[in-house]
DNA sequence: CGTCGCATTGAAACTTGTCAAACATTGTGG
DNA sequence: CCACAATGTTTGACAAGTTTCAATGCGACG
């Protein structure tokens, strides 16, 4: 339909929220620990202190300002986090819920999900490893919207207050927080830029290269991930209804774009793909 | 359509941009300044320092926290701000300027529009006096979107970076800025679910409504009101051609929920409004 | 091996976009 | 102060895109 358009749409969605936020915390933290060791959720009761430290976290490159004095790192650490654990299925919190505590995705994927009483829904965003879930809840002090595990997955909890007293006391803390909120404001203006002016394929075009960069950003292939939400789910986060996600992903399958077999998605043409 | 969703929206969309933000500044600022007086931009060269004080601005509970000490107000007069004149059609700032400030609306509107060089556009916003602009550039350090004013307008320039400090001093200013960038995360989603899920007809309502409430709370009347924006601005807000605007104007007019003279607007059913 | 949830596909209905023409409003210069 | 140009708005007819409804297919799991 139009140009290279719908590349560009996808770098800037979260292109801001894969630099945005992670305070991801140590223990067995890979890289791949995030996606690859869902299966570690299993292992342990849910809830339970961490007894690990972000100055020993292998993730912590994207977590925190690169240039801490270990003075401040050792302030960091006094920042008490834990790890949380939940189920597939189950709330992170709800809407509603008293906001305490934002939280850093360390494994495994969710959906932020608005929702009206008449049953009217939007997903606001997917969450994979590395990034923020819990910022709306900020403004008014209670959560604007229910976050679900799409599997089995481990956050790391950040109890705000005590975010905000860090942030006083370390000023490349307190602007990489500044950052992380600017960029979900920033990856949510794209995302309405996709909703009010994009078509059906451009939007599952867009949707599918934004999802691609993520998990190379995670260190993943690029071209072959596997899908953690429904044709449902991906419709009501583009706008659109899950028949019409499904025919899109026919007809780049048709066009030899993306293969496509059920939740396993291998983009084959991703500059074809990029020009829908 | 459907129930009273409308409304819900309309109550979520700005509600949160309403209590937002606003640095407004002293000088003539009676909560009139804003709409009625847009005309003394032009009695003022573009850009003076403004040599007052956010403690004697008439505005200030909007502004800030309601519970500084002296000391602290003191501190935050030494902030140096001013205030800058924009004329209609004129840029605050354009996408990938450098972010050096946030805004304050003080009088007059703007909307902000993320835009292609495919010549595709969003309007991701409008603001109105009280309202926040330029956030989307802490991320990256440079805008994200481009702030034109709709009218001769005037802002209040925040230093983000002597914000900062100031939010490292005051916790309650720390957490009131904290509020007001999730508050427009908050407005976002919104938004998106407004793309995402509502008919043509449901938009308009619900912008129509989102306007009437965030005038009332300025003090101006919820019922009339006159819209600075072009049909085409509206629609490229609300994600549809301006020739679908027009008609769910004139089929508000036709149903007797909204009574439209061009830019004039009054909205004659709330409740109609609200249920369509 | 049958069931349940999820996914795909087709045909018809509906909403919105596109194109075109007429009309209204605003601003400008004579 | 008027005429005219430029810009913005309304309306209609038709086309395109998306949803709706319905049927079928597929695959994981007990």
């Amino acid at each position: 339909m139009s140009t290279a358009t719908v590349q560009e749409a996808a770098a800037a969605l979260p292109v801001a929220a894969r630099k945005a936020v992670h305070f991801i915390r140590a223990i067995d933290a890979t890289p791949c620990a995030g996606v690859a060791r869902q299966a570690s959720a299993e292992e342990r009761p849910s809830k339970r202190p961490a007894p690990v430290r972000c100055s020993g976290c292998s993730m912590r490159a994207v977590c925190m300002p690169a240039d801490l004095t270990s003075a401040e790192f050792a302030k960091l650490d006094s920042m008490i986090c834990s790890t949380r654990h939940v189920r597939r299925g189950d709330a992170l919190y709800r809407a509603r819920d008293e906001f305490q505590s934002i939280y850093a995705v360390r494994a495994g994927s969710f959906k932020t999900i608005v929702m009206h009483r008449d049953g009217r829904e939007q997903v606001t965003g997917f969450q994979i490893a590395g990034e923020a879930l819990g910022l709306d809840g900020v403004c008014t002090g209670h959560h604007n919207a229910d976050a679900i595990a799409l599997e089995d997955s481990v956050v790391c909890v950040i109890p705000f207050a005590q975010l905000e007293t860090v942030c006083r006391e370390i000023r490349s803390m307190q602007h990489h927080v500044h950052q992380i909120m600017s960029s979900e404001i920033v990856r949510e203006s794209s995302l309405m830029m996709l909703l009010g002016t994009m078509s059906a394929e451009q939007r599952v075009a867009a949707f599918l290269l934004n999802l691609s960069q993520r998990f190379k950003a995670l260190g993943y292939s690029a071209a072959e991930f596997h899908l953690r939400m429904t044709r449902e789910e991906i419709g009501c986060y583009l706008g659109m209804k899950l028949e019409t996600v499904s025919r899109m992903f026919s007809r780049f399958q048709r066009d030899k774009l993306v293969d496509t077999r059920g939740k396993q998605i291998r983009i084959v043409d991703p500059e074809g793909l990029a020009l829908v």
